[in-house]
DNA sequence: CTGAAAGCGCTAACAT
DNA sequence: ATGTTAGCGCTTTCAG
């Protein structure tokens, strides 16, 4: 009795074949060619490490070589759509080139980061993929000093020289801005939230300069990125009720945009007639919601795979030789028209429903 | 020049500090008094330590004690909130007990899953946390095997001895199902997967059980349970058109409600007044609707500790003394009653609204 | 009270 | 062509 689990190891795997340890590990790492094993020892270790179904101890391997073929994915709500998406694709991807991927959500909140980005370097990950918050220059600094290879996205840190894989919001926003004065919409709001980070300043500017263009004033809610839904739905709530002449409103993220619905809901203000709607970043619910949700939609799997391959080029790029060159990758956004953000066909023809618009 | 990114070892700050790596080892692990290190070179090590920042390499301690401090956690979809937030808990309670967390998604997929279990062995993980897929019998007997401390959730796998945390959902539609006929609704429908889990039989039970001592007949719709969204939707709005009797219904799991509402929503019909909704388990949204649903609630905090609590117990066993005694605890749901499931006072007050209703 | 030394399981340079 | 061996960085007896 007592404890029967002993792995099998190396050394029995040696013994029993009656060769060398050596000769095992080399022909596991596929050097039996170039180490000149014959071909027929090489099938026998094979066949016999198949057999009784050996692994080699991950730990050791790593102790020894320094690489442990993970990599840490930081970003800032895995439960999100868009990032879980994300996740998914960099993890299927990365698991067929032999990288496995732990990932952890910052909530948005530095600190969080900071502790996440410290306890990957402790686990000695390979790579880091990060979706930085705000005030992490330094932890990131710190690892690329240390030359771990790191992409950044979704958003970038404008004083560091790094790789990063972010959309063109201010185009996308833009865009849309502009499918809605198309549609008659003269009184677009946008509401965002009071972060000041990259990609949600580049998508209120997109808004800002569409209008300006027309010389139309713009009319933006900042709301807190607060936890709080039933606040956030109260904070939207209020402002559209304070803008009763708005037709039309730009939600800068996903979240928002939910909530934001939940608010024009319960305002009996009817999609597109009352307030046209358009969301940044697409979701399952804004295909399925009655009306459709017009969206500008990210491009997950061009993001995915951008991240991941500049990310395996520098994994596999020997670590001496200094990575010198960043990536910087910006991708563009595709305004998807649902019908939330089209002009009704005048009166409609079933003339039904509608109550209490704004007072 | 050259690779100037020396991590501080053990080595270097006993060398520094003139006594043996053995002192800072002892010291470092809190065994400093039991090996009678005296207090003056005990804080120097530790300000040293402090000074430099330095971190132990955990892949050589791991190496060495056999332990990792991670915690290997198996879900079925890390994206559904239900999963996530379980998930988030007793990340957050493993991490304060010095544990870590990585976690995968299986999809309910037993080649996935068998495929993470057995990732998670060769990381060495020190224990198991695993919502069980069907077909994993072998894998989980595997581990429990080898005596590593294993805890099921949401369901269990009848045919093994472990230890395991479920929820008495048969209790929980049951109540639910009670609920909806003392609120006048007397053809209610349940739909479900065609999943058989333990946890799936047990919701329609309780439903089928209710219905039973009422001598009503069950009207029980099973959709497949695919990752097509559409299809789904189709299906239940199939399955309520078809049973235009039908005034109530009951939806076994969280995704598929939200499929269910909007099925419901393309039929034009008012919930309550046409059609009464239900919902096991509960999700931001359901609170959210207008009108609110109602839900059986799980208790996800007492889930979540139930499951640390017994894990982290017996991880914290020495290994040689058998894991005899296995815990299960079964833990009650919650009907948290909103609107969607409440008669209405009759014709309504502010008469308005309304249009096709079944033909 | 402290230090020397033996590994944990594996890789890879160096012998043979 | 294959075997020997020195570590990777740490923990932990066991002798001083």
């Amino acid at each position: 009795m007592s404890k029967v689990k002993k792995r099998t190891l190396i050394n029995d795997i040696a013994n029993h074949l009656e060769v060398s340890i050596a000769t095992v590990s080399l022909v596991l790492n596929g050097k039996a060619k170039q180490s000149r094993i014959s071909d027929a020892v090489a099938e026998r270790v094979l066949k016999y490490v198949q057999e009784v179904g050996y692994k080699p101890n991950h730990l050791a391997k790593s102790l020894r070589t320094g690489k442990t073929h993970v990599i840490g994915l930081v970003v800032e709500d895995i439960s999100n759509p868009f990032f879980a998406t994300v996740a998914w694709l960099i993890e299927k991807q990365a698991f067929e080139r032999g990288y496995r991927i732990i990932y952890c959500s910052t909530d948005n909140d530095p600190a969080k980061s900071k502790e996440l980005i410290s306890m990957f370097r402790e686990r000695h990950v390979d790579g880091f993929i990060i979706v930085p918050s705000e005030g992490i220059e330094e932890e990131v600094s710190a690892i690329l000093r240390e030359q771990t290879p790191t992409v950044l996205f979704d958003r970038f840190l404008p004083d560091l020289v790094t790789n990063y894989i972010v959309v063109d919001g201010a185009q996308g926003t833009y865009e849309a801005t502009l499918h809605l004065l198309e549609q008659g919409f003269m009184n677009i709001a946008f509401v965002t939230t009071d972060s000041t980070q990259t990609q949600m300043e580049a998508r209120l500017n997109g808004y800002v300069r569409a209008l300006e263009e027309r010389q139309l004033p713009p009319l933006i809610k900042r709301v807190a990125a607060s936890k709080d839904s039933e606040q956030l739905i109260a904070d939207i709530h209020g402002f559209i009720k304070d803008n009763s002449t708005c037709d039309a409103v730009i939600f800068s993220t996903n979240y928002l945009s939910i909530y934001g619905l939940e608010a024009i809901s319960r305002l009996q203000l009817q999609i597109p007639q009352d307030l046209a709607v358009i969301s940044y970043d697409d979701h399952d619910l804004f295909r399925l919601y009655t009306p459709a949700i017009t969206v500008i939609a990210q491009p997950v799997e061009s993001i995915a795979k951008n991240v991941i391959d500049i990310l395996l080029e520098q994994l596999q790029q020997p670590s001496d030789q200094a990575i010198a060159n960043n990536h910087s990758v910006v991708l563009p956004t595709t305004l998807v028209v649902r019908k939330s953000s089209v002009r009704q066909p005048a009166p409609a023809p079933a003339a039904r429903k509608k109550a209490a618009k704004k007072k």
